[in-house]
DNA sequence: CTTGACCTTCACACTGATGTGAGGCTCTGA
DNA sequence: TCAGAGCCTCACATCAGTGTGAAGGTCAAG
């Protein structure tokens, strides 16, 4: 599919995809003329990026984890490909979205506590 | 205290507290010779503001918290200046905070299940 | 009185994610 | 063959920081 389509299947603009393969997450094949072409799975791939570009994490982080983001099931790269490195790496990258969850966790606790305290009534539930 | 006892305190460099000022987010009085002069709450103000920012709101949605954000169980202004758009506009916010935590938490664990599917042997505990 | 630490404003430039527009090519349908 | 939709790249704008540097004021200690 072009790049039209799969902007109106995930909803994200046509400009972004492009900067996602700017930014090496999409790795869309090229027609004779130049227009780009996406296979089925862009879809998937895009609404991933969009959650975790969304959770805040950076570009560079998502390009780290996403080859090993398979859909339910799916193990992409095969056992032998991960090294002890990589594997080191990616429980680091574990470690720093856990540290993202518990910030968030964290504020949002507080945002919370402060419309409880300041509206009580409405928002008691 | 001054800029530069803050920035310590807080760990912000005293560049941002003054774009925190700019950003009318900090208030310091000035003393007679053109210094910025900080009261003891400046330092839970700071953090507080780099956690809001951390999590994703943004400097005008700071702004219009950031008042009535005390300590624990103070309350400033009273609950009637809280008017029910910025009530609302707050719980949408935390409503989108849980999503990211969400996507956060579900990525993290496709992400621990593929390590642990890959290198069974060392990463199982 | 000078030095050095600290403060002031101003200002320019970079990042990352995104918006917007210009100028031009490709393809389809009337 | 021409319009229009869709695509291409290039490039500048925005926001929320963040770094750096210039040029200068303030103050305490030697």
């Amino acid at each position: 599919m072009r790049i039209g389509e799969l902007s109106r299947r995930t909803g994200v603009p046509a400009r972004l995809l492009r900067y996602y393969e700017e930014q090496d997450l999409l790795h869309p094949e090229r027609a004779a003329n130049g227009y780009r072409s996406y296979g089925e799975p862009a879809v998937r791939d895009v609404q991933q990026i969009r959650g975790l570009l969304d959770s805040g994490l950076t570009t560079e982080m998502i390009r780290a984890v996403l080859p090993y983001l398979g859909g339910p099931g799916e193990i992409h790269p095969p056992a032998e490909c991960v090294s002890a490195e990589t594997a080191d790496l990616l429980r680091s990258h574990i470690d720093r979205i856990q540290a993202r969850i518990d910030c968030l966790a964290r504020n949002r606790d507080r945002l919370t506590a402060y419309l409880a305290a300041v509206r009580p009534d409405r928002d008691a539930r």
